[in-house]
DNA sequence: ATAAGAGCCGGG
DNA sequence: CCGGCTCTTATC
């Protein structure tokens, strides 16, 4: 007998065992899908994760149901390198598989209803429910549980199916899709039988009768003769100006003959056109400094300032990496936003770069996968987002994380909450491969590292082309308040500046870091606003639409016209967002050109590269937007930075708020100015004198670090110590109070105060579930492992108590 | 996760 | 008293 350990993408920590025949268990290796019964009915896709021959006790194995694999499509340092995400982030390795895979890897089955063949069927017994699903599969041959669903309009449709099949009527079956299908391709080639001279020129005088399709013939030929390539059905129909059902009739009479040939959906058509452009004097030294350093670390930190040319510097070492045959892996956060980088790599690296992140679609993301694990060319490099740190590499010599310090490295839900830079470090370990960061803002951790010697460190502090940082201006709204000088949103001095740009037929950016018309309504005679039914926050006014809109459920309605508290028609918006400032601006620059880039208007697939291009080609004066304006857009004529509140940053309850306000003006700031001229940024604050402010204005990232790392000392913060948060929630307020209270007691015994909370998060109630936050801070010392696993002993107890049983855990390793 | 089984409220 | 809903439990 031989069985098979089987990782299941579901969050349980543990494997399941199947029993195999001797030739399965000769074929099947680690790495390998299988599709496995599990429960009652379900089929479900697993990965192998041993083949053996020890029988397991206490429980009978089921056998797979079948292989859905040749050859492994994970490979062992993939799993190795997932094992260590799962332990760390304690998390089940299944999680890790779910995240990591492309969805049409994991197949499930699906239950399919169909008419039962057997017998005449006696409608005359059915219900009103039962007749419904009858007379829908009239119409239809099969029906999938969640058409039944819809049909009855409610959830629970099991009984109705099983009194149906009872009766005899209908038969189920569980189907297991391949989900994955090549794109195929249409070729037209002429018939074997004409292929000699003498049967052709017969074929053509028998068509001549037939123009239309002699014409199509000798475009055929023509074709032929030009290429050696194969003609595809599209190209030669538009060449020969015929219909489809001209070529049709052809290949009916067997004179032309059709056939397919596998094409990846994600081609990059083109050649690489450019040179590689030589680097300056700074540029050449940083790159040769990270080539030094990479002799004795292998993680660089490479610190250059915006528009230092970094990209100029990566693409010189993916060149020489590729060189010798290496994969090259290029992590970017937010791929969505950064097209315009992408087409600069595809112009110097051609075909042999491929793109993979979540907005690709399935079959998309299958294709780039099965190509770095064959090795091919085309996917020698990869640029992706944070899950590109999942393919199956096998020959990786070089990571490059750039933007080091962006959030969105991180993942927070689902599980695994996987930091993707931490986890490319280790990635780049398994593989013996270096790995180099960049930032204009680094991270406090990431620099922290190189500052004490456990990242290189490489510095770029000139702007390419000698450009000057821009000159940056404070402005206090405060004071501009209270002297009458502000008009709406804007203070005199931003209106003055922006007057004068636009003169100059130059553009406007203009940041405001909320999203919406204004966030909150209020009614002022009674001062209530109205809350979501679902969660712990007020409802957001979004005036295209004229609704109510939240943030995190989604819920949504009509905005009204009274108060629902006191029924007076006293509504006021407080607050602002990008919408209002558009609409002010409208007011106030009627004969500009003004756009906005927010999460509303950049949902359409193409929406958020039409705004990029409009604002190259300089149809767009004024440009307002969220955090979006901070990444990677790189435009010459942009000589205005108009930051609208920077207070809102600052005051955000986090221990990383400075930073990130920090990072985020000084990215912002940026924008400006990438041309010979010396670009301005303005600031409106209510608190001019802020530290972090003053450090945005003289551009001192040094300073800052050196407050900051203090303050991070001092409170016991990363990355002195390390943290992991501890997440409950449930329907019961109550109730994960006390399971909170229960959990930190636990954990105080051995902790003591390095224990924060039990507290509830900012917004204490999402979907109608009640959140608790407790934080474990944990000293350098304190080895993390005895940590992680002390509070999984906790856990197991805590699940032992059956008052808690309904209460949600989550675990948040590195939570920041 | 997820679905089947166990235990508890409203209409006939 | 039964069907339908929430809660519980096991999944190789």
């Amino acid at each position: 007998m031989y069985f098979i350990d089987v990782i299941l993408p579901i969050p349980l920590k543990q494997t399941f065992t199947y029993s195999v025949n001797k030739d399965e268990a000769a074929f099947l290796k680690p790495g390998m899908r299988v599709a496995i019964p599990f429960g009652k009915s379900k089929v479900y896709t697993g990965i192998v994760f041993q083949v053996h021959d020890l029988p397991p006790v206490g429980y009978e194995t089921k056998s797979i149901d079948h292989i859905l694999d040749e050859t492994p499509i994970i490979t062992s340092q993939q799993l190795n390198h997932w094992e260590w995400i799962a332990k760390y982030y304690m998390c089940s390795l299944g999680e890790v598989i779910k995240a990591a895979l492309p969805s049409a890897f994991l197949l499930e089955s699906e239950t399919i209803i169909k008419l039962s063949s057997e017998k005449e069927s006696d409608e005359s017994s059915l219900t009103d429910e039962e007749f419904l699903v009858f007379e829908a599969l009239q119409h239809q041959s099969s029906l999938h549980i969640n058409d039944v669903r819809s049909i009855l309009d409610k959830k629970n449709v099991v009984s109705v199916i099983q009194k149906l099949i009872e009766k005899g009527i209908v038969t189920v079956e569980e189907t297991v899709y391949e989900q994955y299908t090549p794109k195929l391709k249409r070729y037209i080639k002429l018939s074997q039988q004409y292929t000699s001279e003498e049967n052709l020129r017969e074929l053509l005088e028998t068509l001549t009768r037939a123009p239309k399709q002699r014409d199509v013939l000798m475009n055929l030929f023509m074709l032929n003769s030009q290429t050696k390539k194969p003609i595809s059905s599209t190209e030669l129909q538009k060449k020969s100006e015929a219909s489809a059902a001209t070529l049709k009739s052809l290949i009916d009479k067997g004179i032309l003959e059709e056939y397919f040939i596998q094409h990846d959906r994600v081609e990059f058509s083109g050649e690489a056109s450019s040179e590689i452009k030589t680097l300056n004097e700074a540029q050449t030294k940083a790159y040769e400094e990270i080539k030094i350093s990479f002799a004795e670390k292998d993680v660089v930190l490479l610190h250059g300032v915006t528009s230092s040319g970094k990209t100029e510097i990566y693409v010189r070492l993916i060149e020489k990496m590729i060189a010798s045959g290496k994969q090259v892996l290029y992590m970017l956060p937010e791929i969505a936003l950064t097209t315009q980088l992408i087409s600069r790599l595809q112009k110097y690296f051609g075909e042999k770069i491929s793109v993979y992140h979540s907005k690709f679609s399935v079959n998309e993301r299958v294709e780039v996968w099965k190509n770095v694990l064959a090795e091919k060319a085309k996917a020698q490099i990869v640029i992706g987002a944070r899950s590109s740190l999942f393919l199956p590499f096998k020959n990786l010599g070089f990571i490059i994380v750039d933007e080091e310090h962006e959030p969105s490295f991180k993942q927070y839900s689902p599980s695994p909450r996987y930091n993707a830079r931490d986890s490319a470090i280790v990635l780049a370990n398994l593989h013996n491969a270096k790995l180099l960061m960049g930032s204009a803002t680094p991270s406090l951790e990431s620099y922290h590292n190189a500052k004490t010697g456990k990242f290189g460190l490489v510095t770029l502090k000139k702007r390419f082309g000698n450009v000057m940082m821009p000159e940056i201006e404070l402005v206090d709204i405060k004071e501009k308040g209270r002297k009458k000088q502000m008009t709406g949103h804007f203070s005199d001095r931003l209106l003055e500046e922006m007057y004068e740009v636009l003169r100059n037929g130059e553009q406007i950016i203009l940041f405001q870091n909320r999203r919406g018309f204004s966030p909150v309504v209020e009614c002022t005679t009674c001062g209530v606003s109205p809350q979501c039914p679902n969660c712990d926050v007020s409802l957001t006014f979004h005036q295209h639409k004229n609704q109510l809109r939240c943030h995190y459920c989604g819920y949504n309605m009509a905005m009204m016209q009274s108060c629902i508290a006191c029924g007076s028609e006293t509504l006021d918006t407080k607050g602002f967002g990008t919408e209002q400032i558009e609409t002010e601006l409208k007011s106030l620059f009627p004969n500009q050109k003004i756009a906005r880039m927010d999460q509303d208007t950049t949902k359409g697939k193409h929406s958020y590269s039409k705004l990029i291009d409009a604002l190259e080609n300089e149809e767009i004066d004024i440009l307002v937007g969220t955090q979006m304006l901070a990444k990677g857009l790189d435009f010459r004529n942009i000589s205005l930075v108009g930051v609208m509140n920077a207070d809102n940053l600052l005051n955000f309850p986090d221990f990383r708020a400075h930073e990130r306000s920090f990072q985020l003006l000084q990215q912002v700031s940026g924008r400006a100015g990438r041309t010979k001229k010396r670009g301005k940024v303005l600031i409106q604050t209510y608190n001019p004198y802020h530290q972090i402010l003053k450090q945005v204005s003289v551009n001192d990232y040094e300073e800052m670090y050196k407050e900051q790392l203090e303050e991070r000392y001092n409170y016991k913060y990363p990355p002195f110590y390390k943290t992991i948060k501890i997440i409950f929630k449930d329907k019961n307020l109550n109730r994960v109070q006390k399971a909170s209270t229960w959990f930190g007691q636990a954990l105080e015994m051995q902790f003591k105060e390095n224990i924060l909370g039990p507290e509830p998060p900012p917004i204490g109630r999402i979907k109608n579930k009640y959140i608790i936050n407790l934080l474990i801070k944990i000293p350098k010392k304190q080895s993390l492992d005895k940590t992680k696993r002390y509070i999984e002993n906790v856990q197991r107890s805590f699940n032992a108590i059956k008052e808690f049983s309904s209460v949600r855990v989550n675990l948040d390793v590195d939570n920041y």
